[in-house]
DNA sequence: ACCTGAACACCGTTCAAGT
DNA sequence: ACCTGAACACCGTTCAAGT
């Protein structure tokens, strides 16, 4: 205001706000510090102006991350090698390991519904293996959601509690509970406890794939 | 401190804190207010203390919430009538209302590992059910997790969207978005469009449930 | 020992006011 | 029109200090 040569900055110049210009700056925050930071006002710093102005862009901040989302969900292959099943196998983990890279983007995954070109891109080339799989179409299309919904889940699972250093405690916590317990007042869980805490999130994620598809294929919807 | 007829209040007494004591507070605040406003700071007005002390008696938020919820779960039935598929509907669909009903509190039961007494009870019963149901006591111990997960995730993508008003307005513009796709870039989704949006909740949770139960009964675990 | 005031380091969102 | 400073109404958690 006083100072007139205080208008130049280290950054050349400060550019103009927009949509895409916001959500750049927002993936390279998920990249450099993780999705927790970006906030509206960590990104309004980052924009040098306040965080009033990113609402005339943006409506909310699950909006943001979702368009957040979106864009890394780029990374998940359209098409790959082999069989359908191990395609759908890639498909469904990597879209999961992203969100297991972003742990604080899984959870915009449960709770707004994603309409992105490469979140729509996905959703295509799953019904097209789906379809592959003998899946008949009416139970492919709930099948898909389930899918997702499943992978999106386990990433939140798993993810947010990779964030929290006493996460492994806390299992350890519940096995010790489950040990501890009476085969009068549990029986079933003492029976099963073997398997209860079996297999790492890898192989039960792929089990849990297998076990929907099959499950599909032969599960007819309702009339 | 200066006025001595100070420590008089209409509440009888500021009753000494205690885990039991926050819990029940934080319960009481979960059905005046909803779970959303369980936080340390509220719960601490709620006591008539500090917010730092109640980290005496309780972890973080998250472990507070996990306590709350398991509370909740108490109104889930252990035992119904009927054969094991009804009562595993039965069991499973109250364990979602319970979640759908407190929208702020579905998140804990994807974060942390739950291990109260009514959350266990459940495992028990559903793994009891399962094996009724013909399920191997392997896939068995796997199908309780995905099980729990498939509900709490439902009530996790329902609930919160119930919150905000803007929610329906964003599922029409999905299904407006999927209306637009052209074939030629979309093919499997205009394919499959008329599916894709069909059945309501409950009837795709049914689903969803039946199918997962088929697809465990015929899948074994990998070696 | 047990408890807590006050501080640290943040949030999302709105709106009146400025250019 | 477009943009934003400042305010409103909150957060979780820690720690030095008090009883």
């Amino acid at each position: 205001m006083t100072a007139s040569g205080y208008n130049r900055r280290e950054r050349p110049a400060k550019p103009a706000l927009s949509r895409e210009g916001i959500v750049a700056a927002a993936l390279d925050v998920v990249r450099r510090e993780g999705a927790e930071r970006v906030t509206m006002r960590r990104l309004a710093k980052e924009l040098d102006t306040g965080p009033a102005s990113l609402y005339v862009y943006v409506r909310d901040t699950d909006e943001l991350h979702a368009a957040v989302l979106d864009e890394l969900l780029g990374e998940v292959p359209r098409a790959a090698e082999g069989d359908w099943r191990s395609r759908l196998w890639t498909v469904v983990s990597t879209y999961r390991d992203v969100l297991y890279a972003h742990p604080g983007l899984a959870r915009v995954a449960l709770v707004t519904p994603l309409n992105g070109p490469n979140y729509l891109a996905i959703v295509d080339t799953v019904l097209g293996l789906l379809a592959e799989a003998g899946v008949p179409s009416g139970p492919a299309a709930w099948t898909v959601d389930l899918l997702l919904l499943v992978a999106t889940a386990s990433a939140v699972e798993h993810s947010t509690r990779k964030d929290r250093p006493d996460a492994e405690r806390q299992h350890d916590a519940l096995a010790e509970t489950v040990r501890g317990l009476s085969p009068e007042t549990h029986p079933n869980i003492v029976a099963a406890s073997e398997n209860l805490f079996s297999g790492n999130a890898d192989t039960r994620s792929r089990w849990a794939i297998d076990a929907l598809l099959n499950g599909a294929r032969t599960t007819p919807l309702p009339d």
